[in-house]
DNA sequence: CGTGATTTTGAGCAGGATCAAAAAGTGTGG
DNA sequence: CCACACTTTTTGATCCTGCTCAAAATCACG
């Protein structure tokens, strides 16, 4: 095993300045599958070190697509505005995730991005990525797959919307995030939502008030402890029963 | 009675052997600005010929994603089957349009592709594709915008699911097809659903009653005429308004 | 502290689901 | 061509989940 992280990080949030060989979320952002060498060319187009503070924007609707980002640290929410102001949120992304890829069909970014708290984002400019995926073919197909892989969320997301019931959707965001955390090695079981309760409403289709019911719901069952943010999952196999408890035949 | 794809075709929809730079609908499903030679190249790979009855698969969820499909005549559903197969349709396709572009994350379909009435699909190697993209930056971008125009359209109905009452959802779809058949310079204001009630319902996450008593709703409104599957729109603006009336500030 | 935002809880309402059944369309074989 | 079975659509009656309105409790922060 090749240890060539050498250095110690300051564990709390960002170290922006690091390169992406050393960064130790590159397993996520980056395609597994490539070479070193590649690695630092990927490396030299990524703008670093733009620290977010919350609800700061990243990126706004109608804003011309230039980059997409990658979360090094923090939250990031996505909306759009449709119509006479209406948001509607379409994800949140954590550590290690990317975001910004809508907007390359038209060439305007049609979400804004903002942060849900302080956040360190990797901009990754869009033309060299292009550049980049005609020259390293794993890069192209990385690029193909995290388009492919926001289309699979939101597909995901749909069906949640259209099939399942209030706490359904809770619970299965809530398994969601702790199976991103444990991704990254954080708790799967005892996490802080970065996010309110009125934009988990948003995000799911619900109100607050019924977001709110569903946690004490679920916390009356024993399924979870729901101390405002500070969340812990008690029986994931519980909640992964009740995620799937929606079969009902057509 | 044989499938041999030299002989003639029964005509009544494809004339699936006629080359992509002959094709009526290749504005749609090519990249516009694509030189006439790189024309010829993708018309090399593409797969035609394939008739497809009513019901029949294009693909199945968990095959291999070996290749896109584009929709030369007819319609296609794309549904998942979640848990104990309950199924969410995710999308409807029509002449011009492309899908399949699921299963790039994964390497294997996560929806299944299925004939609403006898339709002529062109089949795309994705292999070739992606070889093709590395030589011809022009397809890798329109490659890229398929794949963020089909974001985009999940994301539309993120919203739609999660914001918007049974009346608008019904009323936004309707415009859709309509405009969708604008595109191929067929009737926006009259038109025949080529799906069933069950799955309209489905796609919007209504059931199939509530989508009867809208339509008869909009009816009743002078909106429409809906005669069985044949749909005749009276007032694309008051559909418009109607679907834009859900400015609930949250 | 005080002010405003967020969360929680309660009471009542309503939009769409469910249950039920009739009507209309589609297909098959005799 | 019709009889019959099946599917799809429509309409009605009732129920229930989640929304709306309201207010109290808690939190964030200058």
């Amino acid at each position: 095993m090749q240890e060539s992280i050498t250095t110690s990080f300051p564990q709390c949030h960002a170290t922006p300045q690091v390169s992406c060989g050393q960064c130790r979320l590159n397993t996520l952002c980056l395609p597994i599958a490539m070479h070193v060498e590649d690695v630092d060319k990927v490396n030299d187009i990524i703008q670093r070190g733009r620290p977010t503070h919350k609800n700061e924007y990243i990126f706004r609707g109608e804003d011309d697509f230039t980059a997409v980002y990658a979360v090094r640290s923090g939250c990031i929410k996505t909306i759009t505005v449709s119509g006479e102001g209406q948001e509607q949120v379409t994800g949140f992304y954590l550590p290690g995730e990317i975001l910004g890829m809508d907007g390359i069909a038209s060439g305007k970014h049609t979400n804004s991005a903002i942060a849900l708290e302080t956040s360190a984002i990797c901009e990754i400019p869009f033309a060299h990525l292009e550049t980049l995926s005609s020259e390293i073919p794993s890069l192209q197909r990385h690029v193909f797959q995290l388009l492919g892989k926001e289309i699979a969320i939101d597909q995901q997301l749909i069906t949640l919307l259209s099939k399942n019931s209030a706490d359904e959707r809770v619970a299965t965001l809530l398994l969601s995030i702790s199976s991103r955390n444990s991704r990254r090695n954080l708790s799967a079981t005892h996490f802080r939502l970065p996010m309110s309760r009125a934009e988990v409403g948003n995000y799911l289709g619900l109100t607050v008030e019924t977001v709110s019911r569903v946690l004490s719901r679920l916390q009356k069952s024993n399924l979870i402890v729901a101390n405002k943010k500070e969340i812990t999952l008690l029986d994931l196999q519980g909640l992964r029963e009740l995620t799937q408890g929606n079969s009902r035949e057509v």
